[in-house]
DNA sequence: TTTGACACCTAGCAACACGAGGTATAGCCT
DNA sequence: AGGCTATACCTCGTGTTGCTAGGTGTCAAA
């Protein structure tokens, strides 16, 4: 998977994994590998930027907790977020369409 | 269209349109215009340098023509640029079934 | 006790699509 | 003749964004 092939779609991708159930961000990256069956092996330095990134938007909201001695912050999904996951997912279908059509 | 999303995914469809017949710049932007519906409307900010790019790889190679007191540079894909076209629509292929399967 | 998994963070880098600006020809309308 | 539009090329600078590389700290198992 390139780098830049990503561009403009992580956002729509973290939105998803944790509309399902509220996350902390080590479980985000786990989630995102299993949905995908390994083909989304994100390092951290690019999903905890993003994670700011949203809850900085108004779209994860998060709090701390303390799981065996280890501290999580947990995100959830928020109204706007959820609203904006609707966006990216028809966004998504647009684009994937488009693409198809000159690519195929 | 959001410009973050292209990212990537810009050189394989240029290859698609000139693989199709060789094109000069400004009948890629309107081949991508007319394949995509008009969804992929493309300034030549984004383009041109796109097709530099791709000469320098030796994905493209290109030559001056004059048609009617307009100099033109009509650009043919070359074999490794062929080559990359399968390359383009197999990681797109993949691409487009990770994302699904997260997104859905 | 040292390795690995868990769990968080940030600064700086690199890639790249785009906006804005520039040059020049041809054809059409007034 | 002058102005406008479409054609046709180019480049510089900007903004976004994912990644690399580095850092901190806990816990369990070898």
């Amino acid at each position: 998977m390139k780098a830049e092939e990503l561009k403009g779609h992580l956002d729509g991708l973290i939105l998803a994994v944790v509309s399902r159930e509220p996350l902390h961000g080590y479980a985000v990256i786990e989630s995102l590998k299993a949905c995908s069956g390994g083909e989304l092996a994100l390092p951290e330095g690019t999903v905890y930027p993003a994670l700011h990134r949203l809850e900085a938007d108004g779209l994860l909201s998060s709090k701390w907790s303390v799981v065996g001695g280890r501290r999580r912050r947990v995100y959830s999904i928020t109204k706007r977020g959820t609203k904006e996951l609707g966006v990216s997912r028809e966004r998504w279908r647009v684009f994937a369409t488009t693409i198809e059509a000159v690519l195929a």
